[in-house]
DNA sequence: CGATGTTCGCGAACGCTGTTCACCCTGGCG
DNA sequence: CGCCAGGGTGAACAGCGTTCGCGAACATCG
């Protein structure tokens, strides 16, 4: 069994070269994605040229095209991740700040990577079932969970205004039960619904205002999402009982 | 010229046809975006086939796949703006219940037709710029003013709560500053900058909760998006002043 | 009515795509 | 050294959007 872990963790050259080879067609692979725009723009016979093969020599490290994308996909839930993380470690360990600093990650990144942010929140490349999109979910949960820490340690540290479960209504009081159930037993013995809720609320207007600064259905009104973004966080810090909290961006 | 508006009103005959046969490509063409589930789905040899043609026969209506797709967005923001409109007047002429009805007649649409949302609120499907893109923009900016026609009315009507100039800050007093001046001079007369800025944050959250649901993006936490949609409605009720006014949909 | 010119639709073809297959060549193992 | 699994290639297939030339149907005018 160690004999194995040590295996795998010293692959065989043969190995390495192979999986070396797979990052960079995944790496080429992104420049087109980023050269044109959207996914269509990733081609087996033009990625491939890039790398000095022909197209089916693809076939030996991807079964196919969609797979190709999906490993893709994979990787960017966690380049952001890695960033959000990065963002939350370099300032001081206090969560207000923490989840200042990860939400401008996520907006950063996303900015940054029109093409790359479309692939991962936007209409879901290949429909959503259970197939090999599962793996693709589960870096969805990751990135997930790194905005729920943040918020679980916020409610243990200081707990902020929720609504009751008598607030909440049965029906969604009903529907968030099972995210609730789980949360409770893996991540946050004592967190009620109302707080869920409020995370999940926290989680639509940062994804609302990001993604309709990333798709361009906001330049009719504003030019830049910066501005409406930092009054986000600002009305979220509000909204979470750490209005003195909020800082302009460094900037 | 009342002659050539007449001979506008009443085609000759092969244009008529022609007409026919164009919104008939085009039904075809909805049939089958909705059967595959994205635009990728609509094929000129197979919506040809269906129409009983061939693919070629197709370029004497449109110039080409993309401004097939691009009249497809324009009328489906159309037949969206015309639900919005006709539940805006199915109910009582007040501002508010109009607010509820015109949002919930959104979401309603929007979460009936999956691959229709993604097509005109998701990415882009043809870069944005200066070219045929025009017409889809135009289409967008008549969905936005159902919403904004509304809120300027409920602002006139019931003065809402808004930041002051002063509260926004000069940066985002900036950026909104000419969508502002183009509002006051056409929709709005008197109409703050803050107010302006309420609309704004109150559309991101709506879109953020419809394009979250529709897209499947929060199916980890709750299944049905509608409970967390009518709780959204609910807070923007109380958000701008009508908090009596909320009431659970008909169903 | 007959001639004319415009419109419409079709078949063939081009270049491109993802994918499959048979073949070859090379590197690592027994 | 011999072998053989694995990486890479070229040809081929089906399908795509698109272009072109031709024939047939149509509306219009003499």
């Amino acid at each position: 069994m160690t004999a194995q872990s040590v295996e795998q963790a010293a692959p065989t050259r043969r190995e390495r070269l192979r999986a070396q080879t797979a990052t960079e067609i995944k790496q080429v692979a992104r420049q087109h994605l980023v050269a044109a725009g959207n996914v269509a723009g990733v081609q087996l016979r033009s990625v491939a040229r890039d790398v000095g093969m022909t197209a089916p020599a693809l076939y030996r490290y991807f079964p196919g095209l969609d797979e190709l994308v999906l490993s893709m996909t994979v990787d960017l839930f966690d380049e952001l991740i890695g960033e959000m993380e990065a963002a939350r470690d370099s300032v001081e360990d206090e969560v207000a700040s923490q989840l200042l600093a990860v939400s401008r990650a996520f907006r950063s990144w996303s900015v940054a990577h029109p093409a790359e942010f479309a692939m991962i929140f936007g209409t879901p490349a290949v429909s959503f079932g259970h197939g090999p999109v599962n793996e693709c979910e589960e870096a969805g949960a990751r990135f997930g969970t790194v905005f729920a820490q943040l918020f679980i340690r916020l409610w243990n540290e200081h707990p902020f205004a929720a609504p009751t479960d008598g607030d909440l209504g049965d029906t969604l009081s009903a529907e968030i039960a099972p995210y609730h159930e789980w949360l409770t037993v893996s991540l946050a013995p004592s967190m009620p619904k109302g707080a869920v809720i409020v995370f999940l609320e926290a989680w639509v207007k940062l994804y609302g205002v990001v993604a309709l600064e990333v798709f361009g259905h906001l330049q009719w009104a504003i030019p830049d999402g910066e501005p409406l973004f930092e009054r986000t966080l600002k009305t979220l810090s509000s909204d979470f009982g750490f209005p003195e909290r909020y800082r302009p961006p460094k900037a």
